[in-house]
This record gives C-alpha cells, structure tokens and sequence, in this order.
DNA sequence: TGTACATCAGTGAACGCGCGTTCACTGATGTAC
DNA sequence: TGTACATCAGTGAACGCGCGTTCACTGATGTAC
C-alpha cells in the first residue's frame, strides 16, 4: 500500500491540468473554477497557488500540456507515414489514413480542441497565452505547408489552388470536424471529415485517381 | 431632437443582444457579465431582469437570433445561385461563390461563430438553449445534404464518397475557418477555404473539369 | 554518522469584490366605455 | 371628452454566494560538510 488517499495517482499538478483540460472544453475556461478542480484533486485552496501563481498561468500550463501532447500524436504518424513509403505523396496520404483510423477508434466524439476554446475565449487571457495558442495553429500550417510544397513539386496540381490556403484547410477541417462532432455527439464525423480531405488531396495531385 | 440620452438608438433589448453577442465571441457566454452589458446599453439591472427572466433566457434570445440570420444570409445567397442557373451543381456552385465573396469583403476576419463558441460552453445552458445550438448545425446539414442529392443524382462522382459527410464538410470547414482566421487576425482564410470546398465539389461532380 | 539548512508540496483562515437574482415600486402610453 | 384600468419599460436598493488571491505557516525529504 503505497498510497493512502485514493484520489493521489499522479503529482496534483498533473491531476489539476487534466482535470482542467476537460471543463475547459465542456464550460470553458473562464466558467472553470480552481475551487472545483482542488475539490477534485484533492488538495487545498493554497495547494493550487503553490503549483500555479495565478490562473492565467494554469492557462499557460495547460495550452502549453495541450501543444506538446498534439505534437507528439501527429508528428508520430505522419513520421510513420515517411516510414512507409518514400514518395511525398504517398506518405502524406498514409499518414492521413493512420490520422482517421486514429480518430475513428475514439470510442466518443473528440471531446474538443483547447486552442479552439481558448479562441472564443480569447480576452479571458495574456498576450503571453494568445500568442501561444495562436502558434498551436501556425505550427499546423507550417507542418502541412511544408509537405504540400514537396508533393506539389513532384505532381502540379490538377487545377490551379492556392497551396498555401490547402495547409490551412487541413486545421481547419479538423478542428470545424471536432466541434461539429462535439455538438452532434457524434464520434464518425471527425474521421470521416478527414478521409474527406485525403480525398480532395488526391483528385488534386494523385495522377493516378 | 428625438433622442435625450446618446445610446439609445435601438430598443434597450436590442442593445443588449448586440452587445452580448460581441461579448460572447470575445470572452465567452460565462465571462459576458450582466452588468457590463446594462453599463453599454445604459439601462439598470432591473432593466435587464424586465427584458430576460435571467441569464439563461439571454442565451436562448442570442442564439435564436443568430440562426435566424445565418438562415437569412444562407439562404438568400443560394436562391440567388438558383435563379441563375437551373443546374443543381451549377447554382451551388454559384452560391459558393457568391458566399466566398461576401466572406471576402469582411474587412476584418469574421467575428466568430456562436454555435461554436456556445459548444464549448456547453454546461453553462440549459437543454432547450444546447439543443437549439445542435438544430443550427443540423440545419446546415440538411441544407447541404439536400443539394449533394440533388447533385449527385444528375452527376455520379468521380471516386467512391460519403455524401453525408461531404454536407457535414461544408458546416466544418466554415466553423474551422471562421475559428482558424479569427485566431490568426487573417479575414483572407475563410473565403479561402469556402473557394477550396468549392474547388472539391467541382473536382468530384463537374464532368467539365 | 550527525547536524544544519534549503527546498518542496501543501495547509487554513481571511479578504474584498463582483456576480446573478429578488423585490416593491414608478411613470409613460394605450385602450375601453 | 373624461376617466379608469392595463400594459410596458424601466428604477433602486439589497441579498447571499462563490470567486481569485494573500498571508504566515508546517512537515517531509534531500543535500553539504
């Protein structure tokens, strides 16, 4: 018997950012009160202050948890996708079919995108926390812009787009896909909106289609 | 002289709707407090108590309002598609079109959505207030959906797809756009993105492309 | 091995403020007879 | 035309509560010499 209190599995600190995480996408962050996260976490009014020294900076932890975790899933499938084939196009293509097939196993709907939250609830926060929600998503353009300029080098575009505006249509399908799916509780929306996007992809560069 | 006090252009019932929406884009429904809409719209409390029986009501009052003008908007830009072309692909097409031009004007990137801001405050409202909030993505889909049929019936697709989620694409895109471009200050994403849906129905149902 | 000190996770009590909501009331306008 | 009554938009004062934040403090563990 290692542990006495029931609640302690992990610090408390990591405990208040999950627990937070998750009102935040059901109330917002503003409605999240640190009163119901100690209650829940099982520690004082004054346990919360010694991990965060005021809100906003449980905010900044909590964007900052949300970027790396998102990182680490995409970066690792589409790095799996490269694994698997060496041609641009086709890497990205699997690395897009492991994304669906990713999201399509979620048992629930994707229960939100933090940085989306925190983008309708933007004056809540410090220009420190904006900024780095508004880098969570130049991050996922950059990371599509740059395999859409490798893919479009080796196969022009079937018709003329703007192959910029296509990175940004990735985030954005994906994340209009988490709050449609999280309004309508409906788990199949989100992959199946990506399979939407492998598709326009496809008819847009694959000569093969 | 009409007018004694300065703010009172419209009904103060209005006023506060007008200032509530902004508020909610910005903050977020929770953080939009009662008494700093009474200080814009300059009435007391009491007056705010007179118009909604209490704050839930004020939410139902917002997003009603809102649907009801999505469906003007919407609407009226594709009836006009169809009086210029009697095609069902062809007069969607023009309503994109003419919706990608409109967003295109904005002079700043659109304010938010409130269906999207109200789904991640979801536990604030009441099941009537949640559920209309759900109807207003339901509507797009059906709207959308009916087309697609329409479509799809004069012209089978190029590749195999989920028809249904290629409504659900048209609501996504534009929620993650309006979310994407708010977040990077940038009024250019979101036409952008209703172009690149756009481009994807040609792709898949034009025979001329 | 013992002692002194630093660090770290956390406590408990108190604070002032702004919140949503209530109540009894008012003064202007419209309507019926 | 005058009077009585209803409706409507709004006032002002008060409420209790929960919020984020502060302060001085504690007890356990780690580290230096």
């Amino acid at each position: 018997m290692r542990e006495i209190s029931p609640p302690k599995r992990g610090g408390a600190r990591e405990r208040i950012l999950e627990l937070a995480e998750a009102a935040t996408l059901e109330k917002g962050f503003g409605a999240t009160s640190i009163e119901e996260l100690i209650a829940g976490a099982g520690i004082s009014k004054s346990g919360f202050f010694h991990h965060f020294r005021d809100k906003n900076a449980l905010a900044k932890a909590l964007i900052e948890r949300y970027v790396a975790n998102d990182k680490l899933i995409l970066e690792g499938l589409f790095a799996r996708g490269d694994e698997l084939s060496e041609d641009p196009l086709q890497s990205f293509l699997i690395g897009l079919k492991l994304f669906a097939e990713m999201l399509a196993d979620l048992p629930e709907a994707h229960p939100g995108c933090l940085a989306a939250s925190f983008v309708y609830q933007e004056q809540l926060f410090d220009a420190e926390v904006r900024a780095l929600s508004r880098e969570s998503f130049l991050r996922w353009r950059a990371r599509f812009a740059k395999r859409f300029d490798a893919i479009a080098a080796k196969y022009p575009p079937r018709v003329p787009i703007d192959l910029a505006a296509l990175a940004d249509m990735a985030a954005a399908l994906i994340d209009g896909g988490i709050t449609l799916g999280k309004s309508l509780k409906d788990p199949k929306i989100l992959p199946a909106q990506v399979l939407h996007f492998r598709n326009y992809v496809r008819l847009l560069f694959d000569p093969a289609v």
